[in-house]
DNA sequence: TTTAATAGTGAGTACTCACTCATTTTTAGG
DNA sequence: CCTAAAAATGAGTGAGTACTCACTATTAAA
């Protein structure tokens, strides 16, 4: 795991590349550039046009002849941007795990998922706090990120879903539900390591804490007789 | 459930009882309850000095003679609504339903929980998103939040799980592991049906949704030989 | 070489904002 | 009733913002 590059790296890459493409002008590509920089370290609303112009080595207005607003670069740098290196970026070790299908059960694809995602996250915190805060301001942003990022996870969870419960190593449950319950485990381990809980998530490591997690996801927590 | 009063009228009838209180004058006690309700309605950013002056009946300068800046109000006001109002208001079903231990098992209360949480999100949602806004970005109302809200749910909910695991309902877990799934199912249910996927979330009515995410938190997905 | 279109400029516009301060009003003590 | 301290005022300030526009430079076709 841990294959490929950051997405600091994806993400740079992905600016140089921009030469290469479509009939931008020089300047056009620079405005692009800056802001992909600087919305990517600072977020949208605390970088001001002057501060793109001056980044892009532009004059201002320069930026108003290409984009009609400022939120009109927002929309042009993070649609790209989303599907080509975020969207791979957040999937590929997620394809990975779910292709080694055959040697692992579901318990261990959960366990390698998680950690996984963990680590992830611990990586990638500034980026990660950036785009939900973009997603929570801006309609189009999340509706983005859920139509492509989040569509493409469901889609190979039901996948893997339905394989399993049609081999009897799941329940017969509705997939949506079990989606859910896998994708809530997730979310509720990152936020309580990252957000409401630090220290009392610390008192065990990543792995037990998931190791539990994925636990309760199989067999939950109520007592048979 | 659904008794006593609504969140709104519960921060008026705060707002008016500030009148009683401490050696405030006139003047701070208006500009307080001013922002109180600007602020709960539009959130902090989007309210300005000017507005909360003239909302208060009262000059921009007089707020800067009792508050040294913007943000010392709103710390100011956040902490004793959270403590006084916001804090009962989210924890006083949560406490209903848990004092019906007796007569309930853990899987009645899980569901009567979780539909009680989603009417609360659904008729609060403005309010929520604002909270959540303000907790997004400023650190010392996330502290406020967490070591008030979060802290009480997570006393709560340990003594119950304590209980029903002494009691051989529930399986002999990891106390903060069970309580982080408790909460990552609800986190879920409200984020799927009010962010990520709410389409196909009302194919089914939330009783349903809320039966399925119990089902799986107590029995889990796996299945057993 | 002339012309016409496009690209680029940066000072300027019109605005919002939190915050200040010289002035006025209110209050209270002698 | 006078006066001095305290409280309140609101026009003013300066730093910010996104965006415009009259103008210049560059390019390409006629």
């Amino acid at each position: 795991m841990d294959s490929g590059k950051s997405f600091e790296e994806s993400l740079l890459q992905f600016v140089e590349e921009l030469k290469d493409e479509s009939e931008m002008t020089e300047k056009q590509r620079s405005i692009m550039q800056a802001s992909i920089k600087l919305f990517a370290t600072k977020g949208f609303h605390a970088s001001s046009t002057a501060e793109i112009a001056k980044e892009a080595g532009v004059a201002e207005g320069t930026i108003f002849r290409h984009y009609k607003s400022k939120k009109d670069i927002l929309l042009a740098v993070v649609a790209p941007v989303l599907v080509k290196i975020a969207t791979p970026f957040i999937l590929r070790d997620v394809r990975e795990i779910f292709n080694r299908q055959k040697e692992l059960s579901f318990g261990e694809i959960l366990q390698e998922l998680y950690q996984n995602r963990l680590s992830l996250v611990a990586a990638n915190e500034k980026h990660v706090r950036i785009l939900l805060q973009e997603a929570f301001f801006h309609d189009e942003i999340r509706e983005t990120l859920l139509s492509t990022v989040f569509q493409e996870i469901k889609r190979l969870a039901a996948q893997l879903i339905k394989d399993r419960t049609e081999a009897g190593e799941l329940r017969p449950l509705p997939s949506d539900a079990v989606f859910r319950a896998i994708l809530s485990s997730l979310i509720g381990l990152v936020l309580f390591k990252h957000v409401t809980d630090p220290d009392e998530f610390a008192k065990r490591t990543d792995e037990e804490q998931v190791a539990a997690t994925v636990d309760i996801l199989l067999y939950g927590i109520a007592n048979r007789p």
